[in-house]
This record gives C-alpha cells, sequence and structure tokens, in this order.
DNA sequence: AGGAATTTGTGCGTATGTATC
DNA sequence: AGATACATACGCACAAATTCC
C-alpha cells in the first residue's frame, strides 16, 4: 500500500493539542494529565508527546512546571486567532492575525461533495497576517446545512468558538489544498483585496474543514485522541 | 566531593559552539562535522548535541540542513553583540544589545587572583538589554598584562573579537557571580547610570573571562572540546 | 518540618525515515 | 542508485522540582 508521508507525529500532537484549548475545551489553568498517562493514551513515546508539549509551550498557550505539571493557559488576543494555525507553524512564529472577508452561501464547487449533503455550502474568506505582514488568503467551506446565513459578525470571535458555541461542531482535523489550482476561481480580483495589497509571495490557501460532533463525556482529550488515533492506525 | 550542580550540558554545549562562532573561528557558510562525529568527539549523546544545535539555529547563528549539513552562519548584528549570553538564554528570546559604560585600568578585588600575574586589570562595565530594556549591569575583568590601556572605542566591536584580533586571546569560559554582594563597590551610585535608568529588577553581574592561548592547528573545535572535556571531567 | 510520592527535565543509545549529494 | 547526513521516534534511567502526607 502506498505510504503517504504525512506530517511528523509531535506536529500533529502539537496542532491537535492547540486545537483543544483554542477551541476552549479547557478550562484557563487546568492541569494536563501526566506526561507518561497521556503519551500511553495516545500510543506514542513520551519523547514525542514532550516535543509537541514544548511547542504548544512555544506558542504561549501551555505553562510547563517540573515537579507540578503542564497548565493550560488561554491567551485571548492569540486565541482568537488560532483557529487554523498550519501556515503559521510553517512560518515558524509571528503573531498571527486574521481578518474576515466576507461570508457567501453558494453552491459548492466540484470534489467539496464529501463535505456534507447538502448541495450549497457557507464560503469563509480571511486574510492571514504575521506581525502585520499579509501571508495568506484563506478560504474555509462550511456545510450549509448546518445553517441558513452566517453573518461576518458572527466570525468576530475565534472561527473554533462559532464552531463550537454557534453550531455545536468540533474541528477534529484540517485538510489542505495550498496552491495555485485549489479553486479555479480565486483571484485576487474576486477576491477583494483591501488597497495597498498585493498577491506577491502570497500563498493561496484553501482549507476545508471536517467537522465531527461535540459529544464529550470521558476525558477531555478522550474525543481527540480517538480522532487522532483512528487518523493514525493505533500506535 | 561536593557536586555543584552545573548547567545542564546542551545549554554548555550551545554556549560553547556559541562563543566558537562569535569568536570568528568558523568562516561564515563553513560546514560542522557530521553530528555523530561531533558527539562523538565531545562525549555526548547525538540526541544532547542535538538539542544544543537546535539552539544555536533558534538564535540565528546556525542553518540546519537535512541530509546537508549544519552550517555556520555569521549575524554581524547579533554576533557584535553576543559575546556573553548566559543571561539572555535564561530570559529565552530577545534581541541583546549592549553598551560600553568605561574601561579603567585598576588594582583587582580580593579573591581575583587566579585570573593572572598581574595585580592590576582592565575593568569593563557594560549595560545589557534586551529587546531595549535593561536588564543587567555586567563587569568583566581582563588580566592588565595582556595590554596597557584600553579604550572604551577599543570595544566598539564584539568583545570576543576585541579578545582575538587584539589580544591573541580566545574565551574558554566564563565564570559568573551574581548577587547583591558580587563585588562590594557596585552599587548604582560608582555605577554612573545614565539618567532615566534604574536598578529595580535588574541582577548586578560580575563575569571573569578565564582566558586560554589561541593555538588551532587541528580541526575548529579541537580547542574548545579539550577545555570543555576538562571541566566535565570526560564524558 | 520533613520525607515520600509525583511529575517534569536531562541524557543516553538505537533504529528507521527522508533529504541531499 | 548508492552513500552521506540530518530528522523522527522509541524506550529507559536518573536528576530535579514540586506536592502531599
Amino acid at each position: 500500500m502506498a505510504k503517504t508521508s504525512a506530517l511528523p507525529k509531535f506536529i500533529q500532537l502539537s496542532e491537535m493539542l492547540m486545537r483543544e484549548i483554542a477551541a476552549g475545551h479547557l478550562a484557563d489553568g487546568s492541569r494536563l494529565p501526566p506526561e507518561r498517562e497521556m503519551a500511553d493514551d495516545l500510543g506514542v513515546a513520551v519523547g514525542t508527546l514532550r516535543k509537541a508539549l514544548a511547542d504548544v509551550e512555544a506558542k504561549g498557550l501551555l505553562d510547563r512546571i517540573q515537579g507540578s505539571g503542564n497548565y493550560v493557559r488561554h491567551r485571548p488576543a492569540v486565541d482568537s486567532v488560532y483557529a487554523f494555525f498550519r501556515l503559521e507553524l510553517l512560518k515558524g512564529g509571528g503573531l498571527p492575525t486574521a481578518e474576515v472577508l466576507s461570508v457567501d452561501r453558494l453552491a459548492k464547487p466540484d470534489g467539496f461533495a464529501r463535505l456534507g449533503g447538502d448541495p450549497q455550502g457557507h464560503r469563509i474568506r480571511r486574510l492571514r497576517f504575521l506581525d502585520g505582514v499579509l501571508v495568506a488568503l484563506e478560504e474555509i467551506w462550511l456545510d450549509g446545512a448546518q445553517r441558513d446565513v452566517i453573518a461576518v459578525s458572527d466570525l468576530s470571535e475565534s472561527l473554533y468558538h462559532f464552531y463550537r458555541h454557534e453550531l455545536g461542531l468540533v474541528i477534529a482535523a484540517v485538510e489542505d489544498r495550498i496552491g495555485v489550482d485549489a479553486l479555479p476561481d480565486w483571484t485576487p480580483d474576486t477576491f477583494h483585496l483591501p488597497a495597498g495589497h498585493t498577491t506577491g509571495h502570497i500563498a493561496r490557501v484553501s482549507r476545508t474543514a471536517a467537522k465531527q460532533p461535540a459529544e464529550f463525556s470521558r476525558t477531555w482529550y478522550d474525543a481527540a485522541r480517538a480522532a487522532y488515533i483512528s487518523r493514525m492506525g493505533k500506535g
């Protein structure tokens, strides 16, 4: 079987952890389980988990205290913006911010069928900044069946919080399509860039958010762990 | 024998490597030996060395390229200021800068005898900044026999370059004395702080630079390795 | 107060994957 | 295509800091 080379485990882990934190599943200041226990549950080595935790700490979303534990640290200014951070991870640092340009209910493009049953979807277009520098045009599709109307003002907070509190959904994974032909109609012209911005050196990123009902009856990371393991094929 | 708890090995290693780079022993773009070989020579595990190398890369002084090698990257703006960086390491990030306040030839204080044969020494006093914020008062003593007169203008460049090119010396290690009573005469008054600066929350750091003749006939890191191993007690 | 238990930090060695030459 | 070299991952042992009894 063809073995598609995925991202390193420790990055997948850190992304998952940051998603969980950004989504608000962990109260500010709450403590994570011991590293060995977590590593055991997730089916990875302690060292791998530790590398992921170090990443999360570097992003300022976690306090690691020797002899005590790993404590979640909510940072509103960042938290509201860390919805999609893979791009940020690739750049290695910088303060990410986002600006919602438009939200439209449209017929889904071809190839987006598996997203949901509804032939229509909500198309969210955002500008992504790192340290104030425009680095990406972002397009996200939500299944149309979730809601009839979404306004830009609905998305003033974190996209994750919107998913969580308004739609009752939790993001379990993110699928990237990066490239010029990710979406044929996606040009700077149709994107209506604010004056002063050009698209030189800017990647065009199309994202499809796979989703999953929010059912958390056990420990906070059980659902995330299940999704992770099913994706990884059991460590 | 009393076992003084030293800094972690990987930090000692990264400091040594950064000293070597800052001292100009490696040409810009030159490649380090393979990691296994270096780790073997230094008597440490590959993982430990890799952690140190990652630190140096994070400081921007090294490019690590998979399948190719570790390449030295001179960054003048930083390089001229990384002479003493332990304080910077403790703060974890930030752009360090320094400002030389004074250079005086004085009789050495008690306890500095082992520094050299001369009863007199050059006292260098600097202000250390991180991201423009004053974080330390620094005092460095050089043996008086090395030179008769040192002017502030001589130190406009990196202290390491001064040691290397003007005195023919190489810094092999740094001894720290941190505390209020490190030097009895060291008060904000006698230090002549520029207006607007106070000493609140500022550590007073006294440093004595142990030195070693510059003889490099073998590979670039042989001397540094010897000093490191003799200090560590053979890995 | 103090010692044991808990939990993270450091260090080592090894095997395997992946990019470069 | 083979060799070289860095990246990832695993597991273990011990140290250091904290917490708890």
